[in-house]
DNA sequence: ATCCTTGATTCGTGATGACATTCTTCCGCT
DNA sequence: AGCGGAAGAATGTCATCACGAATCAAGGAT
């Protein structure tokens, strides 16, 4: 008992800045372009600019924030080729997982997706959209998660963290509601043992918000 | 004309620090789970702590470096899950990359990667232990390069930080003259245009790679 | 009216210092 | 002799500050 112990992480200031940035993230609160000032993320959180200065380096480190201007860091905007790029990835590496999460299904993995497909159906309705970008996470989270491979979860996650702030403009499409019926696909073909299935469903889930990105950020500059 | 110039960036102090201990790690100068600490490296470098401890966060962030003991970071100790969950992260994410590389496939490549399998044949006979891990690692790299694939470029770099300090050991270890025997492969391969020929032995070669070291690490323990 | 220049402000980088926690060593107890 | 605890050393964390570079704004020149 207790050899495999990890010692306890106390939560350090600069964990709890870094956490609260990822949400940020997450939830869009972060325009691409803009800069990101140690000195307002201090004010705003209500801490020295130290910890506010390690939580940026750490989200510069895995190419979230990027230099935006000479001095200052941000969410870096994307042109078309880079968006392509982290898509052409992501395909291959997130329908990896799933092929590997089907492998390791087992009945509790089941219960909680099923659980999470029920609350995004059920977010969907109410038309909340944070609750739902939160519940999507969530759902691919855990559905990565069964893949049971800590490095191949991480990458995907810090992959996530980069578009994210991209993808959250979609907010005004209604993407979210065809995104549904492929988050169905996926656990259908999961309960079916179908990998395959479960890993096309998964990259037509996520090509769909490619599409839509692609065409709202760029078609206004073709012309 | 300089439409899309990105400014040029200085090499700052904490830049100059994380690629030195880039190459510390890739040449194996570290011991796996012995302390790295703040203040050794900023008199060893001859810099103040600051810009250590921005590229040691930095290293965190990407997993290179993971903490050790309460406080210090250092190298983690990889057990056989995490080493063979590397493993096969790896095998997929290159195997992909060079599939890809062999896609975009052209004459200035050719002529690199034939370049860069010659000085690997040639540090071999040398014997020169510290340019073969040198050269190795180029040669991959540009292989991965090829994939024209920034985001995957970068997802296997962080990967082979994370396992250079351990690989390294192998140089007690005549690996390196069986490995050369895949590089030779992989390039013929490419030459011929064929992806999955290629990718075989790509996998051939990190799976060889793995096992001798894993035999290395845990021959003793399970006796 | 537009562009350039120049001063003021903002901000990142690196340095230093105070404080808390962890590690180490050594001494005393059993 | 072995174990446990306490004092000292070592180290990470966070705050603050000095300096320089970049940004912005205002005023003057063309």
């Amino acid at each position: 008992m207790f050899e495999n112990q990890q010692p306890i992480q106390k939560d350090k200031l600069h964990d709890q800045v870094y956490d609260r940035l990822c949400t940020l993230l997450r939830e869009g609160e972060f325009t691409p372009g803009q800069a990101v000032p140690v000195s307002k993320v201090a004010k705003a959180f209500g801490v020295s600019a130290m910890p506010v200065r390690e939580a940026l380096t750490r989200l510069l480190a895995i190419g979230v924030l990027a230099n935006v201007s000479g001095r200052s860091v941000g969410v870096p905007v994307l042109g078309y080729d880079e968006l392509t790029d982290l898509r052409n990835v992501r395909l291959e590496i997130e329908s990896l997982a799933v092929r590997w999460a089907v492998k390791n299904c087992d009945k509790a993995f089941l219960a909680e997706i099923d659980d999470l497909l029920g609350r995004l159906e059920k977010t969907e309705q109410s038309g909340d959209i944070a609750a739902y970008i939160k519940t999507n996470y969530e759902f691919h989270l855990r559905l990565y998660q069964q893949s049971r491979s800590p490095v191949l979860t991480e990458v995907i996650d810090t992959l996530w963290l980069r578009v994210s702030p991209h993808l959250y403009q979609l907010e005004k499409e209604d993407q979210y509601k065809v995104s549904n019926i492929h988050h169905r696909k996926i656990v259908e073909s999961i309960h079916r043992g179908d990998a395959d299935a479960a890993s096309e469903a998964l990259i037509a889930d996520l090509s769909d918000a490619y599409e839509v990105l692609v065409r709202m950020l760029f078609q206004t500059e073709s012309t």
